[in-house]
DNA sequence: AATCCGGGGAG
DNA sequence: CTCCCAGGATT
């Protein structure tokens, strides 16, 4: 793995930040430029958020960027800019649960606390042959003490980082390959033939679908752009003007200027273009958008949660992908 | 205890 | 399409 060996306590808080349910392969460019723009956690907490914002764009789990920086401002200001070292204090921080307080503790300052991520829960539940759901409470205290109780003592950050290793390359979700696997002749799972039925999960996700309307609004060289708040997807990026509807609405000119009057007393608008209907997956919605251009000759009275900003702006705001995927394909934002 | 938060890759 | 990813916060 890219970051083996480092001792630097930012460096891996950070790392282990942006990997939280996050491929190493997605998440090591945004952890390079991160290290690059911010080497040090005082760097950090100097920045502006939206600078922050915008590198983070297009990772996802946007809260996890604002807790970052509640915490690098947190150890600037109450710690004297030491990373705290140990496990509680860690632990105290925003954004650090157990799986990170245990890893930044083990490889940073070598403390016997076992990480239990999503490799550890597999590896424990195969090699002891243990049908207990991981997504239960009780069966994540199992599997944590359970955890604490195989791991090393005397080299806790080595064997942490070792049976994440295995997990990720030996012991994986699909076709893992027990037919090399050192572990084969004790592991509980394998002599039962039940390597392929653990761990067990019990909890199914529903998809909702949600219909969203941007209004991309015009006045001269300026757009109209919102920050979206907390309690949603999409916390703290930006996006234009959004009408939520229930069902898929077909628009046609008529339509589109009667909603205009209607909600913002828009009248003098010019309905330029509206767009396909774009789709994006998340884990837990579905996300379909259609985006309709309006030219404006004065902006509207009623218009105010949001901000006009320059067009030549707007690269330097964090996005959602559905937005940025419009935008790249849409000429008037091309720069 | 239940629910929510993104985006991408693999099968 | 489904599942998972070096999880955590909120209610």
């Amino acid at each position: 793995m890219p970051w083996k060996g480092e001792k630097d306590a930012y460096k891996i808080w950070l790392s282990e930040i942006i990997l939280q349910q996050t491929r190493v392969e997605q998440g090591w460019n945004y952890y390079e430029r991160f290290i690059k723009n911010y080497p040090n956690i005082g760097a950090l907490a100097a920045a502006k958020d939206q600078d922050v914002f915008k590198l983070w764009e297009g990772l996802g789990y946007y809260n996890r960027c604002k807790n970052l920086l509640h915490t690098a401002r947190t150890i600037v200001n109450e710690y004297n800019g030491q990373f705290p070292n140990d496990y509680e204090t860690i632990l105290s921080l925003k954004g650090i649960g157990p799986y990170t307080a245990a890893a930044i503790a083990s490889f940073a300052f070598q403390l016997p606390y076992a990480v239990v991520d999503g490799n550890v829960f597999r590896v424990l539940s195969r090699y002891f042959n243990i049908a207990e759901a991981i997504d239960g409470t009780a069966g994540k205290m199992r599997f944590t003490h359970l955890a604490q109780e195989v791991l090393d003592q005397s080299q806790p950050g080595i064997y942490n980082q070792a049976i994440m290793d295995f997990g990720a390359t030996v012991c994986k979700p699909f076709a893992p390959s027990c037919g090399i696997c050192p572990l084969q002749k004790n592991c509980q799972a394998f002599a039962n033939g039940l390597v392929n039925e653990l761990p067990v999960k019990e909890k199914k996700l529903l998809k909702r679908k949600r219909w969203f309307n941007y209004f991309f609004f015009e006045h001269g060289a300026q757009i109209y752009i919102h920050q979206r708040a907390q309690g949603d997807i999409w916390a703290n990026l930006h996006e234009f003007y959004l009408v939520e509807s229930p069902d898929q609405v077909v628009w046609n000119n008529a339509s589109v200027m009667e909603l205009l009057q209607d909600q913002l007393g828009i009248q003098t608008g010019v309905l330029k273009e509206v767009s396909d209907l774009l789709v994006q997956q998340l884990t837990h919605q579905q996300i379909k958008a259609r985006f309709i251009q309006v030219v404006l000759t004065k902006k509207p009275a009623l218009l105010t949660k949001g901000q006009w900003v320059d067009k030549k702006l707007i690269n330097q705001l964090a996005f959602p992908k559905i937005i940025l995927q419009w935008m790249e394909n849409a000429a008037p934002l091309k720069i």
